[in-house]
DNA sequence: CTTTATTGGTCAACATGGCTGACGTAAAAC
DNA sequence: GTTTTACGTCAGCCATGTTGACCAATAAAG
């Protein structure tokens, strides 16, 4: 609301313009997720346990505490979620040969199948809208939403180094 | 998986492409819901009193039928929420004129303020991130977002006319 | 060596927001 | 007029987020 021009019609598409861009949020996200979900409900896991599933494939050996970094929830949300992982064979835990108090996390072969299969689908659905829109459109889809993250979220990712390894 | 070319840097740059696409919506997503989340958690609500007030005053007199097709929720989940917006004087029903068992919604003078505060601070991050991106990079956002949509959800959004209204 | 901080984990208790199934009531179909 | 359909509500279950208290192992600081 600070460089507002006084004329009413610029402000009205201005207002309309942002709610379609607040809705179509909303719609993609919940179509992107709504095909893992699927998968995901057949194995009685959610979103939870996949958002695990994929930093871990993505960061081998990850420590909780770095997982928790990457997820912004508390420590009991992902450990509920952890140790079903674990019970059920898709996740293992070892211990840190530097620091024996940390947990380092791994995908089994099962937990590696369930990642790629889980990603395939959402590739999937990115594969063919980047298609669609054409290069220079995902361009603009990823800078759009680069500038919607938290200044927080944005250092995180711009340092996409080995830090999670140790 | 069909068009890939028998490179390996190709396909290891193509599947980098695709996750950073799929990281970036789990990052931005949750950014995005997070103030609006913040000010709704002050008053006992969540994310889906937002969404039922975000979308009865988008199509002011909707029934909850129609909401229902709008969120893809069940008729249960939608009631919880709509009785307590009710009760705490957000939203009212009136009874249809033309079909006695429809229940019209609308938000009372309560609701409409806190459906402009929650869109407010959702529009000025997107605001921000359009100003940064340019006017190109919004255009193509907007056609990678529709790309990731449902057939059905992209067909319920290009209808966009009064069919809500009745 | 002792103290303190960090890391990881557990348990209890609670709220939100999905879900299914049972069940009214109003309108439409026969 | 009875049956069927459409619309909405209620009760109760489950997943996943939350806070707070607490414990154990280890690292770091004194």
């Amino acid at each position: 609301m600070a460089d507002v021009k006084p004329i009413g019609k610029a402000l009205f598409l201005r207002e309309e313009e942002l709610r379609r861009g607040i809705e179509l949020m909303f719609f993609a996200y919940r179509d992107f997720t709504g095909e893992a979900d699927s998968i995901l409900a057949e194995r009685n896991m959610g979103r939870a346990h996949h958002r695990a599933i994929y930093f871990i494939g993505r960061h081998p050996g990850i420590t909780v505490s770095n997982l928790l970094t990457i997820l912004c929830i508390t420590k009991q949300s992902l450990s509920r979620v952890l140790s079903g992982l674990m019970k059920d064979g898709y996740v293992v835990q070892r211990l840190s040969a530097n620091d024996r108090r940390q947990r380092l996390l791994h995908l089994t072969q099962a937990g590696t199948a369930l990642e790629a299969r889980l990603t395939s689908v959402q590739g999937r659905r990115f594969a063919a809208a980047y298609r669609e829109a054409g290069v220079d459109a995902v361009a603009g889809f990823q800078r759009v939403l680069q500038g919607l993250l938290d200044n927080s979220t944005l250092h995180q990712l711009t340092q996409h180094d080995q830090s999670t390894i140790e």
